[in-house]
Parts: structure tokens; sequence; C-alpha cells
DNA sequence: ATTTAATGTTTACGTTGTCAACATTCTTTT
DNA sequence: AAAAGAATGTTGACAACGTAAACATTAAAT
């Protein structure tokens, strides 16, 4: 018998798992989730989330998953917005990925660390990693069509420019705890980071001359 | 008494913890790292360790340090050897960063793993980016002085190369259980990958002519 | 009304990181 | 050479975790 009022059936447990594991993860990261601590939230026995996990890992992998959901669906708007124009819409995409990214650090963090999360394991994980980097796809194929962009395979740049999207976002977050009040000291790197926290628009729009086939269109939407 | 014939004193326990420790996570990975187990290894008591690492996470912080001046050393004997060719030194040390930390990809994932780092609590990790950052400032600073990169803060574009460099190292090694023989369907984002780790000279060539003045100029280094 | 399935609970195990107190031996000081 | 101090071990203990197996309750299907 427990000790509460709830009824023997929580009635939603599975839901309020995920919720309750995105919000610990936001606030103390993934190193410290743990399912007894769950379960005590939610007021169920400490084994009842087996009943919706297989194991920790599966929560972990549902978790990235939906924020792969997520990314993707802000990527589709943001792309859809900016219309024929593939610059724009390349550079407000870059810009949307960092965003959302740093709204949700810990889950961005999450969802590449192949020390929590198996894709092989969970196809979902893929299938999510592809859907994204679809966005990124169209629009450097649009790109190469309009003449937009140098003549080089398109997965090499849209690999270069994801890994880019990513680098930033990586290295933001590993330096999250500090913020730029903190980052006074006049070390190169907290300069750099600095830069790339407070300006990540010059960033990505530096990154994506390199694509360029004519660098010089990228002065419409940065001073470069 | 403990059951092997080992004096009392163990000698050189931090040492052997140390290298015990960097062979484990490169085979098995950070999680599964256990200071009880090390002590199993080095035949000594479970708690031993804690007399040379005041937490599990020291230990870590000693191995993350250690990894750091490694590649600084590694970096500067790349940047030494290009001589006066500045474009050629920063694309050396672009791919001598990458291959050193490929060769140690687990080493290089825990180094900027927040979750195990805290950076304000081990000023020596702040100190070890310090170093290795000041190289590609170094050369940076430069290729400003020559004219050879477009007139741009030295931290944006500092920042920019280590969070391409740091982008395509991370996803890489995100990826690592699967190997380039692995990779044969034709989804995007594997092709992308398999892109990125066959040839991540062409990849580092690409970023880096989006610094250049004259971005023609990277023509003698890569097909572009 | 009965059966099945979903979803809970309880009991248990092995492992971990870490603490405090004590033990041994190496180094330094007198 | 002896004593004191420091370094580095050991032992016993605690609280927590993830997970497995067996059992219990109730919601849904037949």
């Amino acid at each position: 018998m427990t000790n509460t009022d709830r009824p023997y059936h929580h009635g939603g447990l599975r839901q309020f798992l995920m919720e309750a594991a995105c919000r610990h993860i936001g606030q103390c990261g993934i190193e410290s989730l743990s399912l007894r601590a769950l379960a005590r939230e939610a007021g169920v026995s400490q084994t009842a989330p087996y009943r919706h996990f297989k194991t920790k890992s599966s929560l972990i992998a549902a978790i990235a998953t939906e924020f792969f959901l997520q990314l993707h669906e802000c990527l589709e708007q943001t792309s859809a917005k900016a219309g024929d124009n593939t610059l724009q819409a390349i550079l407000d995409c870059g810009q949307a990925y960092m965003n959302y990214a740093l709204a949700n650090p810990e889950r961005y963090k999450l969802t590449f660390d192949s020390a929590q999360l198996d894709y092989d394991q969970h196809p979902e994980l893929q299938r999510g990693g592809d859907m994204c980097f679809s966005v990124i796809t169209n629009l450097i194929d649009r790109g190469l069509e309009e003449g937009l962009l140098i003549d080089q395979p398109m997965h090499s740049m849209a690999g270069l420019l994801w890994a880019t999207l990513h680098g930033i976002t990586s290295l933001v977050i590993s330096q999250s705890g500090v913020s730029p009040e903190d980052l006074s000291d006049d070390r190169p790197v907290v300069k750099a980071l600095k830069g790339l926290i407070e300006k990540p628009g010059d960033s990505i729009a530096l990154a994506i001359r390199s694509l360029l086939r004519d660098p010089s269109l990228i002065q419409q939407h940065a001073r470069l």
C-alpha cells in the first residue's frame, strides 16, 4: 500500500517520467538522472518505471528522439518562412538550430552523447537525425541548383555546415556554466567563446561564406 | 592482509590508476569507469585510490589535463614544421588536431564533457585549453598580419576555426562505433559522415576557405 | 462474468562512490 | 639511532543506484 491517496494506476506515468526527466536534465544534467528519484517524484514504487521503459537507457533514447522531432519541426518552419531566398534560409536555419539547442542545452548534449545512447539499438534516433539533416541537405541542393554554392559534393558541404553548427553549439554548451558576465577576463578562449555566444549569427555567416561561389554575397547578411 | 605478494606500499599507484583508467576509457568509455575496478586491477583495497584522488572526478580531471598537454605538444610541433607558410600551418594544425583526437576518441570526448568535468573546479583544465587555443590564435594573428585572412576580429576567426574542428571531430567520434565499411547505406547523414571520416583534410580546407581574403588560394591545397 | 493485458508493488541482488577510523611504512627531524 | 610526521595503505560501513523475478491490482477485451 502506497502512502498516498493516488489510485493504484498512475494513469500517465510514461508521460510524467519523460517530462520530469526533461526537467531534471535541464536543471541538473544527465549524470544525476535517477529512475528511482523519478519514481519517488511520481509517487510510485521504484520499479514501476520499468513497466514503461525496458531500461534507463530506453527512457533517455525516448527523450532524445522527441528532441530530434522538435528540432526538425523548428528547422522546417524556419526554412519555409524564408521562401525562395536560399541563402537567407540557410542562415536562418543555422541560427534556428543554435537557438533551439541553446534553449535546451542538456537535451541537445544528450542527443549526441554516445556514452548515453546507442543509435544502433534505437533506429528511431537514426531516423530523427536523418530528418533534421534532410532540412540542411535540401537547402544545399537548392543552393547548388541555383549556382549559389561552389561546385562541391552536396554531402561534403552539408556535412561541414552541420559539423560547424554542431561545433559552435557544443562549445557554447560545454561552457554554459559560465555566463557572458563572468567571461570578463581577457583569456583568448574566453573572448572566442564570448563571440560565439553573443554573435552566433556572425559566426554562422562566416562559416557559410566558405560554401559560396561568390563570397561577397555574405556581406548583405553580416559585416564580412 | 592482501592476497598478493605485493608489498604494502604499491609504489606507483597514482600513475598506475591514470594509465589503467586511460586504457579502460579507450576500450569501454567513461560511463563504466569504476575506481573500485581500477583498485582491484592494481591489487589494492577499494579505497586506496582516494589517497591519490579526492574523488573519482579528480582522476578524470587529471586525465583530461594530461590530454590537453599532449594535444598542445602535437599542435606546437605541427605548427613549427610548417615554418613560414601560414596557410599550410593552419591546414596542418587542423589535420593534426583531428588526427590526435581521433586516435584518442574517448579521452577527447571526455575532455569536453561538462557532465564529467567542472572547469571552474580545475584551473589546470582551463590552462590546458588555453594552451591549445593559443596555437590557433598565434596562427590567425600571423595570417592577419600577412594579409592572408579577411579583416575580421582574430578571436572570431580563431573561435570559428576551433568550433569547426571540434564539430567535425565530435560528430565523427559520436558515430565512431560505425566504421566506414558499415556506412554502406545511402542515408545522407551517413554519406556526410563518411566524407568527414575519409577526407577530413578536404573538410578542413573548405572550412578555412571562409577565412581567406582570396578564397582561390585554397585550391593549392584541395580541389575546391 | 471471465480472461487477458497493462501496470502497479515487493523482495532481492550486486555494484558503485565515498566516509571515518585504523595500520603500515617511508621520510624528515631531532 | 630514535622519534615524529607524512604518505599511503586497509577495514568496516553507509546510502544509493539499476535491474530482475515474482506477485498484486485494475483496466480492457472477450
